[in-house]
DNA sequence: AATAAGATACGAGTATTTTCGTATAAAATA
DNA sequence: TATTTTATACGAAAATACTCGTATCTTATT
């Protein structure tokens, strides 16, 4: 059972990471360990040691120029978002798209939500 | 960063067994692991063990009226694929169900799947 | 200039997941 | 009955992920 090496999957600590990224735009070391520390007690070395593994796989970029150096995600929240989700539908829903999307909907989905996914949905048709 | 013990979440190896005994129905070590062995080069005691080891997370049942045990997941495929967006959602998507459904979408659905889709939002609102 | 504060690098310990070899028991077969 | 085949259990190694302490360097402060 091994595992994909080509396909770049954060972890879950890294995927944390990611999300502040995101949240926050270019950032150092000290500001994302400020940012974590809100919700969880983590050590300033852990968060600094995560980001340089995660230099090393390029899942995030850094500017050295100042001694604080400031980090960025790699890719896009839209691209990440992507990726774990093609992942999931291999994995999990036999590499079918729909079934995954049916799955995601249930009496939960708010009209806010259903009206926006029908326009979505309006729009794609269009395109094919 | 601490995992979440609470939620049941399969790992990698433990899905793909997960996976084949959703299509098989209940099935043997010998049976899963023949099926494994087509995609994956797997040793039958490491099927063994991972299928021990979900037993004590009661990710399986497990039939040991034989001599050889008869496995079956514990949680319907639904079930569990449900659980696995719903932590996605949560990690990936700030907790927003149709940011996920609308980032699957891409232009590569087909109409069929639209359709499909359409349908079910129809249904949903029919309910709410 | 000396000291303190703040930064990165890096090794290594811990936890989790995956892997498989070996011991042992039960059943089939010779 | 003896032997071979086929099971499970279990320990432990290997791989991956997470954690932090300490060394070292740079900058700021006294």
């Amino acid at each position: 059972m091994s595992r994909d090496k080509s396909t770049i999957k954060p972890t879950e600590a890294e995927l944390t990471l990611l999300n502040i990224l995101w949240r926050m735009g270019p950032a150092t070391v000290r500001q994302i360990h400020e940012t974590v520390s809100q919700t969880q007690t983590t050590g300033y070395t852990t968060v600094l040691k995560i980001l340089q593994i995660m230099h090393e796989k390029t899942l995030v970029i850094r500017d050295e120029s100042n001694r604080a150096h400031v980090y960025a995600p790699a890719n896009s929240e839209m691209v990440t978002q992507s990726s774990l989700l093609k992942d999931l539908v291999l994995k999990a829903f036999g590499g079918s798209t729909s079934k995954l999307v049916m799955r995601a909907l249930d009496n939960s989905t708010s009209k806010e939500e259903i009206e926006d996914i029908r326009q979505l949905l309006n729009q794609l048709e269009q395109q094919s």
